[in-house]
DNA sequence: TCTGGGGTCCTAGGACCC
DNA sequence: TCTGGGGTCCTAGGACCC
């Protein structure tokens, strides 16, 4: 084995939700348990389906109305992500044993360089086995590895190989790997792509081999033209590697019942203006960039944000900042079903320091709110908010009839 | 009874400057 | 006196991923 030869663990938990719920519910071992809502729940969709479910045609993104017809004897959960988040860093820890240079990339996967750690472990495919193997001991959850000289196809590998299964492609081989490969399984390909692609004519790898580069980046654009490219040849796309630069916070709500009235509507920014401000308070970040996001009924979207010359460290702020994008953007009287606010552009704080200059009342604002949040850090059961929070129901109807059933 | 939530990156057009 | 061209920043929207 070449001495520089490179290597790269995609690890992938199974099923990640659904399996954390089998675990801790053995009764649920076997059976198709869907996370993510309860029949009934509106507009709630699929996190997680369990293999079982998946059987029925159950699968994420759908909306649990339709898994429910699928699979109407299913079990349905609304999912606890403390849990999961818990059990995720258990099995990062597990990971970072085997390598200081652990990439996670969401929740339930990550990149492990095992580059030079043959002398510690043994052979790459070895060491990717006794990672599975401690995994599946210390937790009882099972991965999905894909092993190979480069993240993008270790990443594909061990997409190819669940549940529980390893997927080796040997250095040398990663352009064949990518030519046998059917166009949809390609990463970073979606529904649009996909069209673009079928409409030029394009309906396997070996057709975007075919093409060079030039031509490629006329018909589809510079950026997307030369990811084809590389991808079919099976080389790293740019995106695994790059550094990102520009962070964004945010938090949503889709409204299970749309959203008419205005005071409800401002009441429901609150809220969301009161998550993120705190998070990015928590997180010592600074943003000087605010988004909005409205979803009317009928799914149209549009969206909104404003830079500031001053950093918005003040829920206040923050709140009349957004209220105003909101008078701008908002169309009368259209119901809404979803509101987004967020942060865009952040910094974390030793970089932004201090570039207050006058003294507005914001630095008694923020010493009250750097309080409110230390005693919700102390004792997360206390939930301090604005008054006019604490009647609000995330802009749910009034039930009248609680005693019906 | 349609279509979650939290992110990242890309593109295209307008403003502005030289 | 009817219209250049490059660069950069900002904004809105869309594609994609888990």
């Amino acid at each position: 084995m070449e001495a520089n030869q490179k290597w790269f663990v995609h690890a992938d938990i199974d099923a990640f939700f659904a399996s954390v719920e089998q675990l801790d519910n053995p009764q649920y071992k076997g059976k198709p348990v869907i996370v993510g809502g309860k029949p009934g729940d509106r507009r709630s969709v699929v996190s997680t389906a369990s293999y079982e479910a998946r059987k029925f045609g159950v699968h994420s993104a759908m909306p649990i109305f339709q898994a429910y017809k699928l699979c109407p004897n299913g079990i349905y959960l609304r999912g606890r992500m403390k849990r999961y988040e818990e059990l995720s860093a258990q099995i990062m820890e597990i990971f970072r044993n085997f390598s200081p240079n652990v990439d996670q990339m969401s929740i339930d996967e990550a990149f492990i360089d095992l580059t030079g750690t043959e002398r510690l472990f043994g052979s790459p495919e070895e060491t990717a086995r006794k990672i599975k193997d401690m995994v599946k001991n210390e937790t009882g959850l099972t991965i999905s590895i894909g092993l190979a000289s480069n993240k993008y196809i270790a990443k594909i590998a061990s997409g190819l190989s669940k549940p529980d299964g390893f997927y080796y492609v040997q250095h040398g081989s990663e352009q064949d790997f990518m030519l046998s490969l059917p166009l949809k399984k390609v990463w970073g390909l979606g529904e649009k792509s996909l069209e673009n692609l079928k409409h030029a004519g394009i309906s396997t790898t070996q057709g975007i081999y075919e093409l060079d580069k030039d031509l490629l980046s006329f018909m589809f654009g510079n950026s997307m033209g030369t990811f084809l490219y590389n991808a079919v040849r099976g080389k790293e796309a740019e995106t695994f590697s790059r550094k990102t630069k520009n962070h964004s916070i945010s938090a949503e709500n889709t409204y299970s019942h749309d959203l008419n009235d205005i005071y409800v509507i401002e009441t429901a920014i609150m809220e969301l203006a009161h998550n993120v401000m705190f998070r990015l308070h928590r997180e010592e970040l600074s943003s000087r960039t605010i988004t909005l996001k409205i979803r009317y009924s009928d799914f149209t979207t549009v969206s909104a944000q404003e830079s500031f010359s001053s950093y918005i460290y003040t829920l206040d702020s923050y709140f009349e900042a957004l209220k105003n994008l909101f008078e701008r953007k908002y169309e009368q009287n259209r119901p809404i079903r979803l509101l987004g606010v967020g942060f865009d552009n952040v910094e974390s704080n030793e970089r932004s320091v201090q570039l207050e200059l006058f003294d507005d009342g914001t630095e008694k604002k923020k010493t009250v709110e750097k309080a409110i949040m230390n005693l919700e850090k102390k004792n997360p059961k206390i939930k301090i908010h604005k008054a006019r929070l604490l009647d609000f129901n995330g802009g749910e109807p009034e039930n009248h009839c609680k005693g019906a059933k």
